[in-house]
DNA sequence: AACCAGGACGTGA
DNA sequence: TCACGTCATGGT
């Protein structure tokens, strides 16, 4: 049996049981009915429109977002992204001459916030520095507060670039299928997928995306 | 009321 | 290198 098939029938499973996922999910798409199907915190999303994000307000949320979500639920995430954006800070160069008092009780929601205060501010001088070009992923794990898991969420969902993410619902599911066990490092489960996989950055999303859907609805207990 | 959530970093051995 | 502690809010 080899790993390619095993994991595109894995793919091809999850789609089937939970349908087009359409990652990252965007604040603004919340009430626009885009996924009447989803609801609550699965709102934002976009199945099977691959265009975002469309503008540079869109693509900064999506790093934000990113790095709020470092070991914290996204209903909370959330919380602080509109906190954010009813602040209008949801805009780097705003975000950076922002009084850090508002920018703590806006992210305060998503946890670990004085931590991720500092990341936000790091990472936010990084991307005015870019001018809109795309990141090396070496210049993202280089700084501080982006480990590896956030760096190719920024990449992949983004910058559409062909990152595979992995988080800790990637290797239960991985463990649970046989396929790895707790010696593999985070690039060796990336290099799982991304050497037995087509590369393609709208699969790749999809298959993260599909990945926490059914982490999301296995609960651990 | 402990446990987890779409991790990353600092430390000591 | 690596196992462990720290960071923190909110839902179940």
């Amino acid at each position: 049996m080899n790993i390619t098939k095993i994991l595109s029938d894995k793919y091809s499973s999850m789609r089937k049981a939970f349908g087009f996922q359409g990652w990252w999910p965007l604040l603004e798409l919340h009430d626009k009915g885009i996924n009447p199907a989803k609801s609550g915190s699965m709102k934002g999303y976009h199945p099977k429109d691959y265009s975002y994000p469309k503008n540079d307000s869109q693509r900064f949320e999506i790093c934000l977002g990113a790095i709020l979500a470092q070991n914290t639920s996204w209903s909370n995430v959330e919380k602080a992204l509109m906190s954010l954006k009813s602040r209008r800070l949801l805009d780097a160069k705003r975000l950076l001459s922002a009084d850090e008092k508002i920018i703590l009780e806006a992210i305060r929601p998503a946890g670990y916030y004085n931590q991720k205060y500092r990341k936000l501010k790091i990472f936010t001088e990084f991307y005015i520095a870019l001018d809109g070009k795309t990141p090396s992923r070496d210049d993202l794990l280089n700084l501080w507060g982006i480990g590896p898991e956030t760096c190719d969420s920024i990449l992949l969902y983004a910058y559409k670039k062909e990152e595979f993410v992995v988080d800790t619902y990637t290797r239960r599911m991985l463990k649970g299928m046989k396929l790895i066990d707790n010696s593999w490092t985070y690039d060796d489960v990336k290099e799982l997928f991304e050497d037995n996989l087509p590369r393609d950055y709208k699969m790749f999303q999809e298959y993260h995306a599909l990945i926490v859907e059914r982490g999301k609805r296995m609960k651990v207990k």
